[in-house]
DNA sequence: TTGTGTTTTATTGCCTCC
DNA sequence: GGAGGCAATAAAACACAA
């Protein structure tokens, strides 16, 4: 087979326009031509007028027939040069597209009928018709590409929203949680000192070990337990289970759920228990609370531990 | 005018189907 | 094994800025 280079001669397009002998032979174009005049004056590299008048001069088409019959290369190549690669005209790209509109898919009858309607090559109609699918697969790519960009765009958006209210979340529930602790230690210290003054003269029964007191400071305990349980459930439920993050987690994770208020704490002295208090204590300066805070509590999530601690 | 990027036409080689 | 489709690629044609 002659082919010359690549794909820029249409020598090699002329001759190797069909690949078996079971379809159309390459002349077949040139005789069908002539149904649909309109397409005759483009210039197709295979219409009828190239094939005879290039640059004003008329040779042969099929330069490799001529090659082989003769044998003589360097005359050849002197006297014939390639044919330029031309491009279809606007008409029969129209043409083309509408029929491809039509059924993307190139029968043998089809591919013929048009390549006689439009003065071409049965085999250039098919390569149209493989580069028009080439083409609208292509498109097609980066319209899917977009689509799921966009659509990544989006989720990420939603994804980032979604963070930073789960972030704000935590933060107020660190807080409060935090609040709740510093409150409970101020009111285990005061019921120390009222103990201590007002239990010291008398004489309490034998077996009778429970002082009003300690009732009331192990129903602290009970209602703070349950608070801090269902704070931290909270944050397990809302997180993955593994959540470290933040100055309460560590806190939470420091133990079982009554480390805190482990009820062996009441056996501590006073300074043990105040060290224990701060050592458990986060980082996190607040305000000092006065008395009064005590009785006078914001209207909000403490409202339930504070009534536990006044029972 | 020229260099450069894009589009179009065509080839080649491989694969699948009948 | 032949026909036809597809991916990769070459090369000409075209568009356009500098």
């Amino acid at each position: 087979m002659a082919s010359v280079g690549g794909g820029g001669s249409n020598f090699s397009v002329s001759l190797q326009s069909q690949r078996g002998p079971s379809t159309s032979p390459p002349l077949d174009a040139f005789f069908l031509t002539g149904s649909s005049p309109s397409f005759l004056g483009s210039r197709s590299m295979v219409s009828f007028e190239d094939v005879h008048q290039v640059n004003g001069s008329t040779r042969p088409f099929f330069r490799s027939f001529d090659h082989e019959e003769n044998g003589d290369d360097e005359l050849d190549e002197y006297f014939y040069q390639p044919e330029k690669k031309r491009r279809l005209s606007v008409d029969q790209v129209r043409f083309l597209e509408k029929s491809y509109e039509v059924e993307n898919k190139l029968e043998p009858e089809r591919k013929i009928q048009l390549a006689k309607d439009l003065g071409l090559q049965p085999r250039q109609v098919a390569i149209w018709f493989q580069n028009r699918r080439a083409r609208w697969k292509t498109k097609q790519l980066e319209k899917d590409y977009e689509a799921l960009q966009t659509s990544y765009n989006g989720l990420k958006a939603d994804y980032d929203t979604l963070l930073k209210e789960k972030d704000k979340l935590k933060a107020d529930v660190n807080l409060l949680t935090d609040k709740l602790l510093l409150r409970e230690d101020k009111g285990n210290l005061e019921l120390s000192d009222k103990e201590t003054l007002s239990q010291e003269p008398q004489k309490k029964p034998i077996g009778d070990s429970t002082s009003e007191g300690e009732v009331s400071k192990v129903s602290i305990v009970a209602c703070k337990q349950e608070d801090i349980s269902s704070a931290k459930s909270d944050i397990f439920d809302s997180d993955s289970p593994h959540y470290t993050d933040g100055v309460h987690s560590s806190l939470l994770e420091a133990g079982d759920s009554s480390y805190v208020f482990e009820p062996d704490q009441s056996d501590l002295s006073q300074d043990e228990e105040d060290n224990l208090s701060e050592s458990l204590l986060p980082p996190y300066v607040f305000p000092k609370l006065e008395d009064g805070d005590y009785s006078d509590p914001p209207a909000s999530f403490e409202d339930h531990a504070f009534w536990c601690w006044s029972y």
